[in-house]
DNA sequence: AACTCGGGGGA
DNA sequence: TCCCCAGAGTT
């Protein structure tokens, strides 16, 4: 029999101690002055992937932006968005959004608590779940993440693949079975706690670690291989052409920027145009680049907003990884002249069709309206850049563009 | 089960 | 600079 005694007492002194520490070791978050479920919500989403002291001012400026769901769920995705700005994984603020809307209108503005009606919300995963039920109405259900995954690997010292669902599902049990009577709330922020101050990835602090006298893992000189995880695939890298198109007459000062297609990468943020390239930079140093300059050129006329420019030379080249693509990015400074349709400030220039046809072929299903724009361009300035929503790698071009300007 | 989806921090 | 971190949605 597996659950021996032992193994019971370990499970016993896991808890209280760890319990007992996180009582005199917490730290004051921002979302732990309050039991506001929608604060806790909002924390638990920004908080995937992403390290407390990165969440902290976004989590500020979002809750007084959008202090009740109400207020999120009326607000523009726009805005949304640009307040998400820089913290990435976007589909997090229009899932956030949408869950938001689901809130009003299914539970009268206010997060359920019940747990197949929290995790029936949009953006919402077994372990938002049960972050929610447990952080927020300090019900009993396991709230399993990767601190979790790796304190629990360690201290039972489990040598399953982390990566895989089966793995998970097997944490889940066991940290149901290691939740206290009624401390639901505390045990699993205690959880966490621990690993991300403790029982960190690596060079884990064992020797102040509340549990590490039953700690199998460690008694094991295990600590520092768990958990065990698959490794995950390198990203692969993608070629791009970038131009940075200042305008001329009315435009003067502005630079030509376009929105991305609703679906996809970086879906419905704001870039710079560009277009892919085959292969990487040539290295010859100095050579002027003659033909990407034309391919970029004929873009900007011919699949883009019909803007006629002049290339004026190599701007810089800048680097972007995500998790599975990683861009190299040639950016061109471009002089655009009489560009077309140029009524002033922020007018929408043009909108590309060019997967319309493709479309309309395929099914016929044109449920939006023939001409609805793919891909918005807009002339913008510096202020500008308040309102719209840019991903990290456009923001840096862009801010440096503007301080030379 | 495999793939898509950003960005930051530490060695 | 290189390496590591990892929840939810989609297919």
């Amino acid at each position: 029999m597996q659950d021996s005694k032992e193994l019971w007492q370990s499970k016993l002194f896991f808890s209280t101690e760890l319990l007992q520490w996180y009582e005199r070791s917490k730290r004051d978050l921002p979302w732990r002055r309050h039991r506001d479920p929608y604060y806790i919500w909002i924390s638990e989403i920004m908080l995937q992937q992403t390290r407390v002291d990165t969440v902290i001012p976004y989590f500020q400026r979002f809750i007084e932006r959008f202090p009740t769901i109400q207020d999120l769920a009326e607000a523009p995705e726009e805005d949304v968005l640009k307040c998400w700005e820089g913290l990435g994984y976007y589909s997090r603020a229009r899932n956030l959004q949408a869950a938001a809307r689901q809130v009003v209108e299914r539970h009268g503005g206010a997060v359920p608590d019940n747990k197949a009606e929290v995790a029936a919300l949009k953006g919402v995963g077994p372990y938002t779940t049960g972050a929610i039920m447990s952080i927020a109405f300090n019900r009993p259900e396991p709230a399993v993440d990767g601190n979790v995954m790796r304190v629990l690997s360690r201290y039972f010292l489990i040598e399953e693949d982390i990566m895989k669902t089966a793995t998970r599902t097997l944490m889940e049990e066991l940290a149901t079975e290691l939740i206290p009577e009624g401390r639901a709330s505390d045990f699993n922020q205690a959880l966490m706690e621990l690993g991300a101050l403790v029982c960190t990835p690596k060079s884990p602090q064992c020797l102040i670690c509340p549990v590490m006298a039953r700690c199998a893992g460690r008694l094991e000189g295990a600590e520092e291989r768990l958990p065990v995880k698959s490794k995950a695939k390198p990203p692969r890298p993608e070629y791009r052409l970038v131009a940075l198109v200042e305008g001329d007459g009315e435009n003067a000062g502005r630079v030509l920027v376009r929105r991305r297609p609703d679906t996809g990468l970086l879906a419905r943020m704001w870039e710079l145009p560009h277009i892919p390239a085959d292969a990487a930079p040539g290295e010859g140093a100095g050579l002027p680049d003659g033909p990407a300059m034309d391919r970029l050129t004929a873009a900007l006329v011919e699949a883009g907003p019909g803007v006629m420019a002049r290339p004026v030379g190599p701007f810089l080249n800048a680097e972007h990884t995500f998790s599975h693509i990683h861009w190299n990015l040639r950016v061109f400074r471009f002089s655009a002249e009489n560009a077309p349709a140029a009524k002033g400030g922020g007018a929408v220039l043009a909108a590309v069709a060019e997967s319309a046809a493709a479309y309309d072929a395929g099914s016929g299903a044109a449920s939006t309206s023939a001409a609805e724009p793919l891909v918005e361009y807009r002339w913008i300035t510096r202020e500008d850049m308040d309102s719209l929503a840019f991903p990290n790698v456009f923001l840096r071009i862009l801010n440096r563009h503007f301080e030379e300007a």
